[in-house]
DNA sequence: GTCTATAAATAGATAGAC
DNA sequence: GTCTATCTATTTATAGAC
């Protein structure tokens, strides 16, 4: 949990990008979390994915179940900050819920890992979430409704409930990312196309139905 | 795997309903799966819940892979086989649609861990996932589509992809009732309301997002 | 900071009596 | 069909040298 110092006290200068042994361990977890679940994961994997001697996993993060904290604790923290930045800009409502779908994909993308784990945890029923990753999805959700509320009251949108306009946009590109294995998987059992559909295509089919959820009358 | 023959062979009549060891440890034992994946899944908890001996286990199922088989297989193919009948039936394409989505619903709640399970299946790539059970959720699919087509002959519904006509209804049914747990927890965590939303609100909410998907232009 | 060797606990599975 | 006792392999975690 504690996060380890790399450097004396003395020195404000981050450390020279060493080789990088706390970090490989972060990714190579990630990896090995997302597709096995956290009783899954055996950390000898975690070790030999990163090339790193296992015992490096207990100096560096003290357990398996605190790294994995650390990893889950980065990923919410990072969606929330950028849903946050999305509604903090200066645009009109329907761009910025436009944005806040992108921002969801986006985040989905740069880790790649992101759309299981959650997943994952969502099945658990959270037991491994933390008071700050648990404020970190409630932050996304209530972030999802100061953009509506906007839009409400310049009149553009009608009033919606927006754990359910919430659902409507996440849940379908998470599932999108997170299935990229089944659905290869399925394009073999007969479904053929169901590994042609591209992210664009998804991101902009969720920005449609978003807008027009929250605009028609429906 | 194989399923155990409780009468003899010169018997055709079904065995007069046992105490049920082998239904209650199938049910004890998609709790346990769902609530902890398969890898967090212990033997002996399955064994404790159906209040078992555990060697029951392997009696009448062979091994926990091939108990967990058996749960994914039933599930999806019930899954698969509610859907078959609302497309089979006398109704304008619009209903069906309407039906499809309570389909999965009621799926979702007859069988109150195959949300979960199935989160936790995408996740984990559908590894554990036979040709039949992958047969069935190409079904699903391919069977709305059927329905998509029927409107779309009829001139009723634009031409719209049934993947993604499919992740829209499926996603957000799955979330809503895999999340409960998670949903108690964030309406603690300052996102009050989230354990208030209802089972009716949102398929109602879902029916009428497909609808206008496929008969808009949106 | 990194490594080897090993302790300590727990898991899935089976043998064999009843 | 059911139970107890146990075997074997695996897993997390640590001690201690370098």
């Amino acid at each position: 949990m504690a996060r380890k110092q790399t450097a004396p006290a003395s020195d404000r200068i981050p450390p020279p990008a060493p080789p990088g042994t706390r970090e490989r361990l972060l990714a190579a977890a990630a990896a090995e979390f997302a597709a096995r679940g956290f009783a899954g994961t055996r950390v000898d994997r975690i070790a030999a994915a990163a090339r790193v001697n296992k015992a490096m996993i207990y100096y560096h993060f003290g357990s398996k179940a605190a790294l994995y904290q650390e990893i889950l604790g980065d990923m919410f923290q990072a969606v929330n900050a950028n849903v946050r930045r999305v509604a903090a800009a200066a645009d009109p409502p329907e761009e910025k819920l436009a944005q806040f779908v992108a921002a969801i994909a986006r985040e989905a993308e740069a880790r790649p890992h992101f759309p299981q784990i959650w997943f994952r945890e969502i099945a658990e029923g959270g037991v491994h979430l933390g008071e700050p990753a648990l404020g970190d999805m409630a932050g996304v959700v209530l972030t999802l409704g100061t953009i509506l509320d906007q839009g409400v009251r310049s009149r553009r949108f009608r009033r919606t409930d927006p754990l359910l306009v919430h659902a409507t946009i996440v849940a379908p590109l998470l599932l999108f990312f997170a299935s990229a294995g089944v659905r290869r998987r399925l394009d073999r059992a007969g479904l053929s196309g169901a590994g042609g559909i591209t992210r664009d295509a998804v991101v902009a089919h969720v920005q449609r139905i978003t807008r027009s959820l929250v605009e028609g009358r429906v």
